[in-house]
Parts: C-alpha cells; structure tokens; sequence
DNA sequence: TTAAATTTATTGTCGTACAAATCTAACAAA
DNA sequence: TTTGTTAGATTTGTACGACAATAAATTTAA
C-alpha cells in the first residue's frame, strides 16, 4: 500500500557520481586513445574522494576497456569495447522474456536487412562455403534442421556481411536464440502445424537467391523463412507468450 | 619500429579473475533475478582475496545492473541492463573509423530490416505523427533535411517496431550517425552530385508505403533512402575512406 | 499487545601499509 | 661513446582495519 509513496532507490553512491565524473572529464578534456590520464592519487585528491571509491570507478573503466594501467607507467585511455558489457551479461536464465523476445525481434530484423550488405560484399568462395555447410545439413520433420547446423549457416551469413561488429553481435545473441527455440518450441512446432502457410523457404533456397538473385529477392526469402518468428513478435502472441 | 617484438600485455588482475569466477558462481548456482547472494565478507573470505578487490569486481556487476545492494539488506541478483555498457562508451571521437562504420553498416541493416515489424504493429496514431513530422520539414538542396529532423523521423520509426530495445539502440548509435554525417559530408555529398543515381527516396515517400504499400515495398523505398551510405560501407570505397 | 529503545548485521567510505613493477638517474666498465 | 649495473623513486595492485549509515531483529517499557 501507498507503494507510490516508495522513494524510489535513492542510493546514488560516490562510486557513482565519481564514474560520471570522470566520464564527464574524459569528454571534456578531448583525451583521444593513447592519452595518460592523471593518476590515481591525483585523480582521488581531485575528486576528494579515497583511493578505494576512484578505484571500483576505474575499475568498471578497465572491464569496458576504456583504460588500460600498467603499474608505474600509470593509465592511458583506450578505445573502449562497444560489446564487452553485453557479452558479460547475456545469459538467457537471467533476462525477462520480454527482453529475449526484443532480441530475437533484433535478430529477425538484422537478418532480413543485411541483404544489401551480404551482396556488396559476397566472394565466390562465401558461396562455395554455404553450399557445402548446407549440404550437409540432414533435414528433420517439418523442414528442420538441428540447432548446431542452423546455428552454422547463420553465423555464415552474418560473416559474409564484412562487418565484425555484426558478426560478433551474432555469436553474442546465438545462446538467446537458442534458448527460445528450445522453450518456444511447442508453440512454434503447433503453429507451423496449423499454420495456413504451407512452405518455408529453406537455407538451399536462400544460398540460391545469393547465387543468382538479388537483395530483394534476398529479403523476400529471409522473411520467409524467419516468418514463424513473427508469431512470437506479434503485440497479441505476445500477451499470451508472456 | 619493430611493433611486432612488444609484449602483450598479459596482465590478468586478481579484480579481473574474480569477476570471472563470480560469474561462473552466479551460473552454477542457478540464481534468477531477486535471489540473495551471499554478503561480501562471506564472499571475499570464500575467494580468498581482500575485500577492497572484490569490491572492484562487484562494482562492475553493479554498473552492469546485475547486482543491487541496500545497507544491510545485502545484494541481490538483477537483470541486468543489456545495452548499460554500451550507452557508457558511446563516444565518437574516441571510437575508430572501422568501428564507427560498423555501426553504421548496423543501422542501415536495421533499417531496412524493420518493415515486417512497422507493419506488424503500425497504427492510425503512428501513421499521423509521421506525417506530422514529414509535413514539418524544411527540405534543404539535394533533397536533404537537418539533422534534427532527420532524427526524428527515423526515431519515430524505431519506436513502430514496438521493440524497446531496439528503439534504445537507436538512440545510443544516434551521436555516431551525426558524427558520420559530419565528418564524411563531403565524401557523400561529391556522391551525391556525380551518381548515376538520380533519384533519392524521401521521407514522404516512406510514409507514404508504410500507409499504403507492404513490408516488401518498405524495404525497396528505405534501401533507396540510404543508398548513400552503402558508398561508405563497400570494401573499396572503406579502404580510400579510413 | 503495542511502542520505543537497543543491538546487530551489512554495505559505504576512508586511510594506511606494503608488494610488484618499471622508469630514471647515476655510475662503472668496455 | 656505448653498454651494463645498481639504486632510488613512482605508480598501480592487494591487504587490512576502522568507522559511519542504515535497516532489520530483538529486547524492553508502557
């Protein structure tokens, strides 16, 4: 009762405030990577605060790559890794449902645009690899395959983008993906079942519109063969999934 | 000279194996968001390291938002924030071209990928605010409009998808667009101006398929509109651009 | 039984100390 | 002059102890 009432966590601690600040002071200073920073004693007496406080906010720096220390040669600013937070802290048991369903809404939508992408920079030999990864795929009841080798020409597709960060959110999201099939898989196996759509595009299909076709006939296919995941995606499904 | 005989940095931190080793724990023990763990005295003497350096580590998991700590209270597990780390080390000038470009490449994708899912939960509202929007422009030469402008309308369409997350990425990646658009004015507007290409889907047009047009015809109009930016993406083009 | 006071447990902050690493400088040797 | 050695100084990494603030638990008082 009177929950509203319920200050909200007021618990800004120093360690807190120091890391804005300091976020703050990098920006402001213009520091690019390769930069010293001050050190830790003049940065603590700076900010009046112990050496203990600055050090836990530096240390979230450090885990971000955003410094780098080296004992006696002090600090230097790096070029921080975009990805290293969520690579920490993806684990499909821990995040909301709600969330695991805006990632793979993620996924669907990165795979379905990165048509474009895929044709700028397709080689002969990103095709001869599909092919062969297909091939050897043995396909299961209803147009299936295995988690591993749907897992495999995926990761394929996205390497054929040229971009490493796509690439890499890829592999980052792959145990969401995963997750979903495994927990969802009644209520997609039942839909495909029931479904008034009755074909699928499958990878062989999409490896030939790589071949021989064109980014919209790219995207076309890809929708195709992601569409049981709109079902999922759906406002309505959703209220029902959650 | 000689870069390639520097030793690499191989300085594991006690901080950094801590980190690691509370992450296994939290997963071997299964903990969902709202459990207790164990207080930091239980903790540091269970690892055997002082507690100022596994404060360093929880500081991290408390950026993260994977731990929330009250006095006395103790700390308990969270979900974490997946995108934290990332709205943290968003800043351009300290991001490389290649990252910066990799981004790029993922908002383009993005982009184009999203009009199964505009079309899956567009509304009246959502088509009027648009066009709100587009009415409200003031079109520069070569049919560009201003940044802010420009923002808001791909804002908005971010916001269709229904996809929170989605929609957060957006507005974290938005300062490396800007910065692109700045600093690669001139590469893309000499495009521009010496393209074949004549015809330039605009805003209006976009809206004007998502009102009456399909996902397919959405994904042909805004691959158009941001033709320009696969200039700065092929791997020709990257190579004279970094 | 209820209300107030006290105790206790836990995190937040501070300070000191020393170890480890490594840069600087001075000096010695070739 | 160049090279090698040694000693000292600087800076981060780790440990420990102390106390404040807070909130739960317990005891005491009305």
């Amino acid at each position: 009762m009177h929950n509203s009432l319920k200050l909200v966590n007021q618990s800004t601690t120093l360690v807190d405030s120091v890391e804005e600040k300091l976020r703050d002071f990098f920006k402001e200073s213009n520091l690019i990577p390769g930069d010293h920073i001050p050190t830790e004693a003049e940065l603590a007496k700076a900010l009046g605060v112990a050496r203990s406080v600055l050090r836990e906010a530096l240390s979230r720096f450090r885990m971000l790559g955003l410094i780098e220390t080296r004992t006696k040669r002090g600090m230097i600013l790096r070029e921080p890794d975009i990805l290293g937070g969520i690579e920490r802290v993806i684990d499909p048991r821990i995040i909301s449902k709600e969330r695991l369903l805006d990632i793979l809404g993620l996924r669907v939508t990165i795979e379905i645009g990165m048509g474009d992408y895929i044709f700028l920079n397709k080689t002969e030999k990103d095709i001869q690899e599909l092919e062969n990864i297909v091939n050897r795929e043995r396909v299961l009841e209803i147009n299936r395959v295995t988690v591993e080798e749907e897992s495999k020409f995926h990761y394929k597709l996205y390497e054929m983008t040229g971009n490493p960060t796509i690439f890499r959110l890829c592999k980052i999201f792959s145990p969401v993906f995963i997750f979903i099939k495994e927990n969802y898989d009644d209520i997609l196996t039942k839909y495909v079942l029931y479904s008034k759509k009755k074909k699928w595009s499958s990878h062989k299909e999409i490896v030939n519109v790589i071949k021989n076709g064109n980014p919209d006939k790219f995207r076309i296919t890809m929708k195709n063969h992601l569409e049981i995941y709109f079902h999922l995606l759906s406002k309505e499904n959703m209220k029902k999934t959650l």
